[in-house]
DNA sequence: TTCGATTTGTTCGTATGTATT
DNA sequence: TAATACATACGAACAAATCGA
């Protein structure tokens, strides 16, 4: 039996609230760790850290932000619950990347019927620069008649076409965005967006119906224009809610579904 | 300028994990707010706390296990994170109800295109009482040839007949389950599950496809034959991922559209 | 309306366990 | 082995919301 025995002089000195107001000069009135939440996402978006690296351990940004560790940890675990950043316990806590395999299928919701999940293989079937039309700027926080960046992919599970995808970006966010560099690229599209343009995508909402092909969606796809197809729309965010890309998916869900899995807080 | 000393005498006695393997007599080697949060889910299935109710204090709780107030709060976390109790600051914590608008929509995923959610309307078609071919019975963990109740029902937006739906559950589970109850319900029908059988739908997985509907389908929907539906293939689930229901769904996308928000941890 | 008791929310701090390097 | 980093657990104090006397 271990025992030991502490003496503590605790000189309590909290006037914490007052003082964060105070210091804010605002009407903030938030709690600590949401405010040190904020100001890590600060530091993610100036890029201070890169993807895949650590971020300055849990006792170096008490020190930094003069909070305690805890208040630190709860800020920390919000990040983690959204994914922007991942622990390791031992190691650090790391800015999440878009080339492992958790971090894909987050997005990736296509899975056989029969249940296994399939590695894809794209291929860029073209890739355009076009104007905004009014919806398609508001919903890309951008003005009609900027710039974008169209390409069109195909996407094939076990060596069949199954998706066909429209994806849409601010060319002014993706200024050297060409076949060559789409085609070059190592992992996901969005594994692209981080490693080359610094844009993290952290989360994305869907919209889901069913619809007949286009005479091109059914030629790409290998099926008749009778052939009912599930389309996705996607909207995809970075920090802070802020839209960056818009895609639209054809799927031929005669042997794949869209799994949907709401929701586990997955148990360790 | 408050100020305030205090002196402590802290005897750390604390061989804990050696103790609860030892006191568990088993293998366990799990945190101790894991076991706080079995524990606790384990009340909730006995029906212990009721659905709507308060459970103890975290205060109380902490006595009752011999744990301190931080780890009742961290296995509560959790229970929150499922969305299988909710907090309330002043009020205490709650056995978490279908009848409440947050939970409803947390199940339901039709939206209109132009983005208002609407209370849909319910209409029971038919309720019958079959024996379950073998897919169905694994899904539902039961045995091929158990009873089944199998409901058939459409759901209205704004008047329109936009879903077709078919559940089927376990009869064993549901046993008095009959149209005049299914009609009478107040609320959703994991309201009534909830209410009347004792069964707490805490999660769900759902498959999505795009088909052809069938002339009976078809019919209640008021589209022809060639109008692709969206297919929603659902599994409910209650504590410790036990499925409870099986659903297909048939949706008229023509103005509604499946919301998949995945995902934010919704700020405060 | 005020006050006090109760309950969750936030913040601090310490000690110790466990994984990584 | 030692240092570092996250994980778990404990405990305390105060804030804020709620509710009944």
């Amino acid at each position: 039996m271990i025992k030991s025995s502490y003496v503590f002089l605790h000189c309590s000195t909290r006037v914490v609230t007052a003082l964060r107001a105070f210091a804010a000069g605002g009407p903030a009135a938030q709690p600590l760790y949401i405010e040190v939440k904020n100001r890590i996402t600060r530091s993610l978006i100036a890029g201070e850290w890169q993807p895949g690296a650590a971020i300055p351990s849990e006792s170096r940004l008490a020190q930094q932000f003069k909070v305690s560790v805890g208040t630190i940890r709860k800020a920390i675990d919000q990040l983690v619950a959204e994914k922007i950043v991942v622990r390791q316990q031992g190691r650090g806590t790391f800015v999440s990347i878009h080339t492992e395999d958790r971090q894909f299928y987050y997005f990736f919701h296509i899975v056989s019927r029969d249940g296994g999940k399939e590695p894809p293989t794209h291929e860029l079937l073209s890739l355009q620069t076009v104007k905004a039309d009014v919806q398609t700027a508001a919903q890309l926080g951008i003005r009609q008649g900027e710039r974008l960046h169209r390409v069109h992919n195909v996407l094939k599970l076990a060596g069949n076409p199954v998706i066909f995808d429209e994806l849409r970006v601010a060319a002014a966010r993706f200024t050297d965005l060409n076949a060559s560099s789409f085609g070059a690229r190592d992992g996901t599209i969005y594994g692209l967006y981080q490693a080359r343009y610094g844009i993290n995508v952290v989360r994305i909402s869907e919209r889901l119906s069913a619809a007949l092909p286009s005479a091109r969606v059914a030629r790409v796809l290998g099926v008749d224009r009778g052939t009912p197809l599930l389309v996705i729309k996607r909207v995809a965010y970075t920090y802070h809610d802020e839209p960056v890309e818009l895609r639209t998916s054809w799927v031929n869900t005669r042997d794949h579904e869209y799994l949907s899995d709401l929701w586990k807080s997955e148990p360790r």
